[in-house]
Formats: C-alpha cells, sequence, structure tokens
DNA sequence: GCCATAGATTTGTTTGACAAGTTTTCCAGT
DNA sequence: ACTGGAAAACTTGTCAAACAAATCTATGGC
C-alpha cells in the first residue's frame, strides 16, 4: 500500500480538522510519552469548541466521515467521542448524529459532582467559597434585577411555606429560588460559577434538610433575601444571605458531627 | 447458544461488579431512553470510586476480565475507560494496566476549567466577576500564606522587571505569579474558581499586553501586592489588586476599542 | 398539502487480528 | 546464592469487517 493519504477530501470539517492542527512550538527533543489517539482527538474536539469553530446545537458529520476527516479508524474515534459525551460536551442518540449540547455550566458539571464527594475537600472551604460569590450575586440581585425578576425571586421564597414537610419538593423549589437569584445578577460569568458551587453542594443540602425545622427557617430567611431584593437594598440582602448561608453551613457541620457518633 | 452467563466467575472485581448494580427504585414503567453501555459501566466505575470500593492507586484487573466482569465486550468497555481517563479519574500505560489516578482536586478539575473558558462572556462581565473572586483570593493569601508563599509570590512578582520586552516570558511569569496567590489563598475551591477565569482572560492578557508600557505597569502593581502581603496586611494587598485589575480592564478595552477603528 | 410506510442511513455492539510497549520469568555469569 | 540481562508472556493501542437497533428521509397514497 502507498503511504500518502488515500483521499484529499475537501469537506468543511476536514477543513476545519486540518486547520486546527497546532502547528505549533519548540520540537521539544525530550519526547513526552506520545499520548493514545482517542485522548489526542478528543483534546481537538474541545479546542474546535473552545476557539468557537465548533458550537452549541451543531451536528458532527458521521463518523465515518470523521474517521477520513482524522485519518484514523473507528474505535478511536469513538473512544473520544464517547468520553466527550459522558463529559457532557456532546450527546448521541442511536441512529441519529452527534450534535455539540448547550455547554451549559450544570450540565458540565454533573460527572465531575460525583468526584467531589470524594474525601478530599471540606465543608469550611466551601461554605468560605460560596459565601463570597453568593452574597455578591445576591448583592448584584438587589442592584439590578427587572420588576419581574424581583416578583419571580419572592414566588419561589413564600412558596416554600407549603412545602415544610416535603423535603423532596422543597430542595426542587431551592434550585428554582437559586437560578432566580442567578439570573437576576446580570452577570452570566459570576452566575455560573455560583451555579457551580451550588451544585456540587448536592449532598451537602440532603444532609441538612433532614434537620428538623431546618425548612422551615431556610423558607423564612428567602423570604427575608427576597423581600430586600424587592425593596432594592443591597445591604440588607446581604445581611440576609449571609446570614441563611452560616445557617446552612452550622446546621451541615452539626449534622455530619451527629452522624459521626 | 444458551442465554445464561458462559461463566460464573469469582474473582473480586466480578465480586465488585455484581454487588455494585443498583437493585433499586422503581420499575419505572415509562423507559427513559436506554443509555448506551459505554456510559453505563463508566457510571458504574463511578459509584464504585464514590463508595470506596476503588480507591486512589488501585490497579484495575485486565481488559479482558473487565469484559468478562461487566459482560460486555471491548470496545464498549474501552470508551468508558478512555471517557474515565479523560476525566482525570483513571490513567492507562500502553502494555501496562490501567490505575486510579490521586483524584487531586486540581487533576479532576483541569478538564473542567477548560469546560469553564466555553462561552462568550463580555469583558465587563469577566472582570465584575474576577474582581470580585481575585480580591478574595488576594486577601485570603495577605492572612493565611505561609512564609516560604509569601516569598514565592513576592519572588515571581519581582522578577518581571527583567522582561519588560518580553510579552511572551512576561505572560508565562503571569501564570506562575497567579499560581502563586492562588495556593496561598488556602481554599482550593476557591483557587480553583479563580485559576478557570484567569484561564478565560487568555485572549483579554494577549490583547492587553501588546499595550506600549503596560508589561512595566503590571509588574509594579505585581509588586505593590506581593509586598502588602509580605505585610500582612490584608486591606492593602485589595487595595493593590484592585488598582491592577481596574487596570487591566481599562487598558483592555481602551485597546480593543482601537482594534475596531 | 399532509400523512404513513418502506427504504436508506447511522450509531451501537460484537468478534477477530496484529502492532507496540511492559512486566515477568528464567537462565547465565559472577 | 545472588545479580544482571535477555527472552517470553502479557497487556494496551489500533485496525478491520460485520450485523443489530434506532433514526432519518423520501416516496407514494389519500
Amino acid at each position: 500500500m502507498t503511504d500518502e493519504p488515500i483521499k484529499p477530501p475537501s469537506d468543511a470539517f476536514t477543513e476545519l480538522v486540518q486547520a486546527e492542527r497546532r502547528p505549533s512550538a519548540k520540537p521539544d527533543p525530550s519526547t513526552p510519552p506520545r499520548r493514545p489517539i482517542s485522548e489526542q482527538v478528543a483534546n481537538r474536539f474541545l479546542a474546535m469548541i473552545k476557539s468557537g469553530n465548533l458550537r452549541s446545537g451543531d451536528r458532527l458529520p458521521t463518523e465515518q466521515q470523521m474517521t477520513i476527516a482524522f485519518g484514523i479508524s473507528r474505535p478511536p474515534l469513538r473512544e473520544a467521542l464517547k468520553a466527550l459525551t459522558l463529559m457532557g460536551v456532546l450527546e448521541s442518540r442511536q441512529g441519529g448524529r452527534y450534535t455539540v449540547t448547550d455547554l451549559s455550566f450544570s450540565r458540565l458539571v454533573t460527572p465531575f459532582n460525583v468526584l467531589l464527594s470524594v474525601g478530599d475537600y471540606d465543608v469550611h472551604e466551601h461554605f468560605e467559597a460560596r459565601t463570597h460569590v453568593d452574597l455578591e450575586v445576591i448583592r448584584l440581585a438587589a442592584l439590578r434585577a427587572t420588576a419581574k425578576q424581583r416578583q419571580d425571586i419572592l414566588r419561589h421564597a413564600t412558596a416554600g411555606t407549603a412545602l415544610h414537610d416535603d423535603p423532596v419538593a422543597f430542595r426542587l423549589l431551592d434550585i428554582e429560588f437559586h437560578q432566580a437569584l442567578n439570573d437576576a445578577a446580570g452577570n452570566r460569568l459570576l452566575a455560573t460559577v455560583a451555579q457551580g458551587l451550588y451544585d456540587i453542594a448536592l449532598d451537602i443540602r440532603r444532609v441538612a434538610s433532614t434537620y428538623p425545622g431546618m425548612i422551615a427557617q431556610s423558607v423564612a430567611q428567602h423570604i427575608a433575601i427576597a423581600e430586600a431584593i424587592l425593596a432594592a437594598d443591597p445591604a440588607a440582602a446581604v445581611v440576609a444571605g449571609r446570614r441563611h448561608l452560616e445557617h446552612i453551613r452550622d446546621t451541615t457541620i452539626t449534622t455530619m458531627a451527629a452522624k459521626e457518633a
């Protein structure tokens, strides 16, 4: 067989793949052990997304076309595609085609939540980070929210009064409440970060909401936050927010300590 | 062929796989479209790690043994393994065996950072979020850094004085400087967020560092921050940090506006 | 013009084979 | 007996070909 490529294909995707090949850098004589093709290809997909050449909702070519474009066979290509699928970057449906997901933070973070719950990260770190980010979100929401957003926040807060004895429903409502706050802050980047930290705390919230009276207190604090935002009073909103976070933190620590014994 | 499993194997890993099969839950009559085997297997690995049955440093059985344990063929198994490898959970070496990584925070978060940097955030949003997070990092660093960390920060800051005319080298130094700050803050979660926001700004930094005199000013501001941290003066450090960030922001906006014309 | 069905297309899974690198084993030499 | 190194066995990495299952497309009838 000849050693020249079988085809010089000229479709758009192939050109993209060719173009994104980094021409770069030093020869690097100390060759770090060459990574498997699947990892290289996965990283090239990520690079294409990062550079904007692949966008949310885009449909990828068929696997066969991609094998030609990358010059590899199906198994390693599929390993790369499945890796990105598990990471929440791509979606696949049998018979259909691969598509780029909405790349929303919560989707991308979900697989990592499992890992963050493994061992070595503690509650204090989490609340320290979250206090800082969340309070800024609350402050900005009090400053910037539209009338409709303020009503939304209050509605989600007061809806909790009917759920004092339903932890599952309350946690769902809690998610929506925080979502409404994040949206109202008017800074997608900060909202994204806050959402990420909130998602990481899944296990923490499950622990805390089992504490007697926890839901009723949380609802009351949510309402206090919502009212301060409705009044466009950033300082009061931050105070109410801080009280709420400290309350959750203390309850979590108490509950976890009790579990140990 | 018979429809009973070929073997009732009795090695440790197989028992693990059998044991972790969730017996769970409702029959769920509305079958949500069955996920591909590779995703199921990947999630079962994650479950095994979360439950502590697979720990850092553990060596997995060979692929063949695992195919038998899961009752599937090699390609989908490999797709799962490569997915976890790309996520930083497993490591593989050709000829060797798969091992569970140290599951360290930074390793798991690396791919996460790549994804965070996807998206079209504008400059104002970016600096608003970054100001808040970075200033808290700087404040915590001033409060908590060890003597060695303070020296490190100062060293990275002063090293910039020799690089006033070398944008490439300066950007590399800049990365190390911020890394040193993040480490000194003593909150991995916050450091991770700061790192992510910093990574997003890659393009911004490239634009800003072309501005005449930008490097010299940045170096001076870095030194101011470092000295405040060395003096364990959080308030001064925050002031110096704010000045630096605002300077970068204004320069970026000016430079970009100039490019438009 | 709309809808249902049949065909073509595409992903999901299996089997088999070989190449490239690692680990283990075993023997020779000291 | 012990160490060193080479060969053998083993393991992951890649390719190839085929079929099953689900989806998409296009055709034909109404």
